[in-house]
DNA sequence: TGAAATGTTGGGGCG
DNA sequence: ACGCCCCAACATTTC
């Protein structure tokens, strides 16, 4: 008897280091590939990220293709897509790599016992994460809250000698299946607003390897330093790939780590690779974080920030996702964001503290707003780092940790590359006054162009007034846990 | 993975 | 020469 297996597939759109897929191939004579496209009740994937998924999936049923296997493309429930599926195909396996966000466990459980039950067996395996997050605990048994310990507590036992290489071929059943085309889950936008996107991300599992090969060649080694310089994007831009799974954290792992062989650990470019990979290492914590405090993408993870005293303002909530707050480094980031899906983490910092703590709007306009418009939007990462900009989650950034823009914008694009760049209207200003237009004489704005409140906006808040306010109401919750 | 306020120090101008 | 003051520059603390 020939056995025919399932191979679901949903974040983890790639050939190599798919555990689930490789598993299939050895133990299967027949292999279904199927991507199921599930309704979620909060949290859907937002407009950004739906392009994304959209060319990934042509890209992934296009290498399946290459092996032989066709994707097979479904809407609906997980389970009840599943169960009529393996019995028209006589299935007696299915796989899948598991997920860890809360909507993904309770599907994937659902679904294992279903299938059970009908005598399916189901394998399922680990290809996201670097640890399973249950193994990862405290002394006294609990979940990290704290970045550093947990950190050190984990990085130190990951050992990836190998990872799995993609399958030589794949043996389709026999008989047909009915499938959706990709074009039939409308995801991509009907306006086509995403030419910026499409101008600078290549979805997919070839546009993932190709992209760690340039970081790793070109970034690397400075990377300790160019990582906090916006206008040079000396960073990786592997997060909507490792979100889609077109490449996994022990791929990263390994390639960074094989490029500092013979380098000293004094190098800079070991200092940088360790650096790097421990942002692989926020990625972990996030998902972790989720995983053991599941309803954290809603509601805080201390608890008395629940009264925090949120303002509602939709002017000014607008006016910071249309990047027109009148602070150029604020306002550089979330066009960039608009217009690429993506912001540069440095920036992400500033444009989240000035939210919650210039303007004191909530969190969670802006993990929404994030949500709808990047294109790496990942539940666990937007969750942590939204609540700890806002000082709200784990291993939060102390509550008096206000960014000044001006500041940092001064700090971080000194010369106003950044600034210039998505900010055009200010293009002429003298580096001087580029983070500080309002500041500027009246003659420097003038033969720049420059007319505020005009082609570019005053302040929408004064930033020192801003800051005693952020810090009456972080200090109206102090100790009300 | 801050910034502002406050404290300390030491060199230089000046009577 | 000496003390006094000013104020960068740096360090510490406070929010």
């Amino acid at each position: 008897m020939k056995t025919v297996g399932i191979v679901c597939f949903r974040n983890d759109l790639r050939l190599a280091d798919n555990l689930a897929l490789a598993a299939a191939v050895q133990d299967c004579d027949f292999v279904l590939p199927i991507f199921i496209w599930e309704a979620k009740d909060s949290w859907a994937e937002g407009g950004a990220s739906r392009w994304w998924l959209h060319h990934s999936l042509c890209e992934f049923s296009r290498s399946l293709k290459e092996l032989g296997a066709k994707l097979i493309i479904a809407k609906g429930n997980f389970k009840s897509t599943l169960l009529p599926l393996t019995s028209e195909l006589k299935a007696t396996r299915v796989y899948w790599n598991r997920r860890y966000d809360p909507f993904g466990r309770r599907e994937d459980a659902e679904a294992e016992k279903a299938l059970q039950a009908t005598g399916v067996l189901v394998k399922s395996f680990n290809s996201s994460l670097l640890h399973e997050p249950h193994l990862v605990l405290t002394k006294s048994g609990g979940p990290f809250k704290v970045f550093t310990p947990f950190w050190n507590n984990c990085s130190t036992r990951i050992d990836i000698e190998d990872i799995k290489r993609p399958p030589r071929s794949i043996t389709p059943p026999e008989a047909a299946i009915a499938s959706l085309s990709v074009g039939d889950l409308a995801l991509e936008p009907k306006i086509d607003w995403a030419s910026g996107i499409r101008a600078v991300w290549s979805p997919g599992e070839k546009g993932a390897s190709e992209q760690l090969e340039v970081f790793i060649d070109e970034m690397l080694e400075h990377y300790q330093y160019g990582r906090d310089i916006p206008s040079t994007d000396q960073v990786s831009r592997l997060s909507p790939h490792l979100h889609f799974g077109e490449i996994g954290p022990r791929q990263v792992w390994l390639a960074i780590n094989k490029a500092c062989v013979g380098a000293s650990k004094s190098s800079e470019l070991r200092k940088s690779a360790d650096i790097y990979l421990k942002e692989i290492g926020w990625r972990e914590f996030a998902h972790h974080v989720l995983f053991h405090f599941s309803d954290t993408a809603d509601t805080p993870l201390h608890a008395k920030f629940k009264s925090f005293p949120w303002r509602k303002d939709d002017m000014q909530l607008k006016a910071w996702q249309k990047g027109q707050t009148g602070y150029p480094i604020v306002d550089a980031g979330m066009r960039q964001l608009w217009q690429t899906g993506w912001m540069h983490n440095r920036v992400r910092m500033i444009v989240a503290s000035f939210l919650t703590k210039h303007l004191l709007i909530s969190w969670h306009e802006g993990s929404r707003w994030f949500w709808d418009t990047l294109v790496d939007a990942d539940l666990a990462n937007n969750t942590l780092g939204w609540q700890w900009a806002s000082g709200c989650g784990a291993d939060a950034a102390p509550y008096f940790r206000i960014f000044n823009p001006e500041l940092q914008g001064e700090k971080f694009d000194p010369d106003g590359t950044y600034v210039r760049r998505w900010c055009p209207e200010l293009n002429k200003l003298p580096s001087k006054w580029i983070h500080k237009p309002w500041k500027a004489p009246k003659d420097v704005l003038e033969s720049a162009g420059v007319e505020l409140a005009v082609n570019y906006p005053e302040p929408l808040v004064d930033h020192a007034f801003a800051r005693v306010r952020a810090l009456a109401a972080l200090d109206s919750i102090k100790s009300r846990d």
